[in-house]
DNA sequence: TATGAATGAGCCTTCATTCAT
DNA sequence: CATGAATGAAGGCTCATTCAT
């Protein structure tokens, strides 16, 4: 009998409820993690009513996967202001990754906490998080190949294997740092991975 | 504010009791996580009555603390078989090391899941979460250092900094296989890690 | 520190509740006293969910104090059948005040012990108890400032601390009394109370 | 099988234990009151074991029984330091009277408190309260009875009625006063009681 | 007597979810 | 679609009391 629920808004109102629950959800999450997060604050949040929220979310997981897909697309396609160098040699390159990664992250670093927590507990999630490794590993696995081809980068690592891991390296640095309050200045953090990730590829000094 | 509850025991038969819940948290929290767990599955799998728990810890989260620091320890400090030849090079080390980590974290997955989890939420976990991660880089980084003075290892890296990049390394890829489930057999994981780890350092081939 | 819960009902629906449930708090403390009685209870008397009760109250503590707010209106505001006649002499005002005060205690015994009770006890409750009785006293103050006025009463005494002295005498009667069991016969007790009342503040006889 | 509790200690050590624990209870219900005072505290709060409380007391009502029946002979005795004098006159008998009863109850202000609150509550602390008043009454009665003998005081009066009246202002006040928080002075206090005590029975001005 | 660990019934409180308006 | 009051299962936590040592 009931309707089907949880769908896409069809209506233009719709579609702004659930934009200010997405929000609302964000800030809510952010302050107060997964378990602690209640519904009715999110509605609050958001400037609606408890139930209007069911009208859009089946369960506060649901939300929170809306709020994270959101966070991965923001890190996976960051508004660069200044494109690095093409010329400026790998180096380079992969500094300008790393840190625009670490910025990000250190951005949205309650969030990116909270994605490595659920990200290990609900089954749910693990299929995001297997998503999100795999998109950032494809990227640079392709960098990575390209420069093997260039004789610029060790020809025995597996570029695909090689990519998950030194975004393992990163990825767990900046969680480290900007979530656990580990003691490192950033530069000396952008340099570190940077050298390491350079020496693990044995790619040629500039 | 009244009386000071959780004590440490000061009988044999407290003693016992007290490990004997550790042991029951242990295996709810393996079986349940933190969330779902419930102190009185823990005390029923201690054989204790429920209000013994709190004898001996204030919250779950205090048994989980106490838990993880059984885990941390047994990690640090595996019960070697056969320890590493002390001559078959450095490269045969880190893969030794490295493979041992590997298989414990493999045996602890689920524990090792629930550390990642609440090391990044509760707060009164981040100082055992940087604890942890000081004990392995400090181990890590005597072995560098002494590699350094052999001539054998980048000198331009901080031990220390670089201690805390390959742990993390290692670390989140054992996550990414034994909690997240990305697809990779075990001997490619510790052959690439191996492989990075070595070359990040710029230890000469064997 | 969340979303504040406990706030005033927004429909007419809410207030019905609320009413209800101080209803079935007054029912449920005049049986079972502030400690014993049960928010399970409450709620059950007052025909809706335990939830509930958290919808419009804090604590335990919350639903009496807006139980006993009641009570104090219904006794400063007696719903008076036969004024006192006025020309009938200050005596006969003082026997008929005092009459209806400790009709009314009498009436609402139970609760008055209970207000005894966490008036001396929980500090939230101290305000409520001295705007109660400044409330009391303010009423009789303005009496025998009247009489003094009149040359009817002992001009040298202070209004308002005499009828703060004279509530405290008649009140306390009334506890020992009606809450504590003393025998004695009502008319003996209106007649006591009246007698010394008027010879306190050197009221002539009629 | 089990031998009787609670009995009265029989050996010197037993004694010794007794009275500590009747200090603990003093202590401990005067910072916790009755409700949130623990038999753990108590026991802590004298030295011993918690299982010891049980070899004395049957219930927690048990031991501030004892507590409460030391302070009512402190307050019915108390340490005269200067006798009044009997040639005074009444007045100074009385004002001397309800100063000393005032500065005990000042002092013992937390157990009148704990006083009150289970003198309406527990039914068996309700003959307790009536001994207590009747002690008090009694005393003030033969005053009251010699004042009348000698013309002195309102013949009209029942002497115990009245003395039960005179206390119950008193003791009401000193309430309001030190444990209700209402502001008085303490020297106004005196006064205005003496003042209207002495009205009220009709004593001639000194 | 003294000890203090163990017991477990009992109540409070939360909050995801529903549904009448 | 929106509202927000109502629901009630579920579990945390306390602490008086017991009893083996």
């Amino acid at each position: 009998m009931p309707a089907p629920q949880h769908a896409q808004p069809r209506t233009a109102r719709g579609a702004r409820t659930r934009a200010a629950l997405v929000r609302g959800a964000r800030e809510v999450f952010e302050r107060d993690g997964l378990v602690n997060a209640r519904i009715a604050d999110i509605a609050a949040a958001a400037g609606v009513a408890t139930g209007s929220f069911y009208s859009y979310f089946a369960t506060k997981e649901d939300a929170l996967a809306a709020v994270l897909d959101d966070v991965t697309d923001e890190m996976l396609h960051p508004q660069v202001r200044e494109a690095p160098d093409p010329d400026a040699g790998p180096l380079a390159s992969i500094e300008a990754a790393n840190r625009a990664y670490l910025l990000a992250y250190r951005r949205n670093a309650k969030l990116m906490a909270l994605m490595d927590q659920v990200f290990t507990v609900d089954p749910d999630f693990k299929q995001q998080r297997l998503r999100r490794a795999r998109a950032f590993a494809r990227r640079n696995a392709a960098s990575i190949r390209r420069l093997q081809e260039e004789g610029l980068a060790d020809p025995a690592l597996d570029p695909l294997a090689a990519a998950y891991a030194m975004d393992a390296m990163v990825s767990r640095m900046a969680s480290l740092v900007f979530v656990g309050g580990h003691r490192m200045g950033f530069e000396e953090l952008v340099a570190t991975l940077t050298r390491l990730w350079a020496n693990a590829l044995r790619i040629p000094a500039a």
